[in-house]
DNA sequence: AAAACATATGTTTATTTGTTCATATATTAA
DNA sequence: TTAATATATGAACAAATAAACATATGTTTT
């Protein structure tokens, strides 16, 4: 690596910092699915949904949102494959899809408690 | 709990959810983190302190950004406690303050990475 | 003390985004 | 088929926010 005058760190340093940094794309991806994680509502609606799969109107009720917006944010939540959709007629029951959500829900909360 | 015929889900999957609901408060808090790390400079900033403590001159240089987004995204940063500062002279030095952000994002990049 | 350097702060601007309202689609019931 | 119910969609609006620019604060060097 070619020295900087610029730069304080070591130049041993910088290599690895520049090597460890995962591509652009990546990074971007990361920040896109915490900025999901980023909103009360979807909080509560992924908390709701950690107990059963539940249909739109009762998760619009449960929380106290209209029904429209929970569909936008349901709509996010599974676009990025947060929450998947089972159709049971004109219901439509929203249920997480993996345990990545409980474990990064709980990796924030260990954050806040402390 | 009184019965609610707007509900599809029945009584007692509903009160399982509203008890295990946290306060709105700690939901709010919870949202808050999470926007934190809801945004690419960020991101790329706490992946450049995986490495090692650096100077924000240095985290500019190395992330391609001006100083003033570094020192404005560092604040965030430090208010809600995901790096510390330590001053050296006019140098201060940024480093991750615990685990958490590590344990965080790694369990972000196993999702995405499905 | 003055100059140079490192970081922080305040303001403005452009963009993003969550909600609401109106409405469309789809399914079941009458 | 018409009405009722459940969910989704699209547009408009308001609030939040990241970046840029100018500048202030604090530290070291000369």
């Amino acid at each position: 690596m070619a020295e900087n005058e610029y730069l304080r760190a070591q130049d041993s340093t910088i290599k690895t910092v520049l090597e460890q940094m995962p591509a652009d794309e990546m990074l971007y991806d990361l920040a896109e699915l915490f900025k999901v994680f980023g909103d009360s509502t979807r909080i509560k609606i992924l908390y709701a949904l950690f107990e059963s799969e539940l249909c739109v109107n009762d998760i619009a009720l449960l929380l106290g949102i209209t029904q429209t917006a929970a569909s936008h944010q349901l709509r996010v939540l599974k676009v990025n494959k947060l929450v998947k959709a089972r159709k049971e007629g004109k219901l439509i029951f929203y249920s997480l899809s993996d345990d990545h959500v409980y474990k990064i829900i709980g990796q924030g909360m260990e954050h806040i408690e402390e």
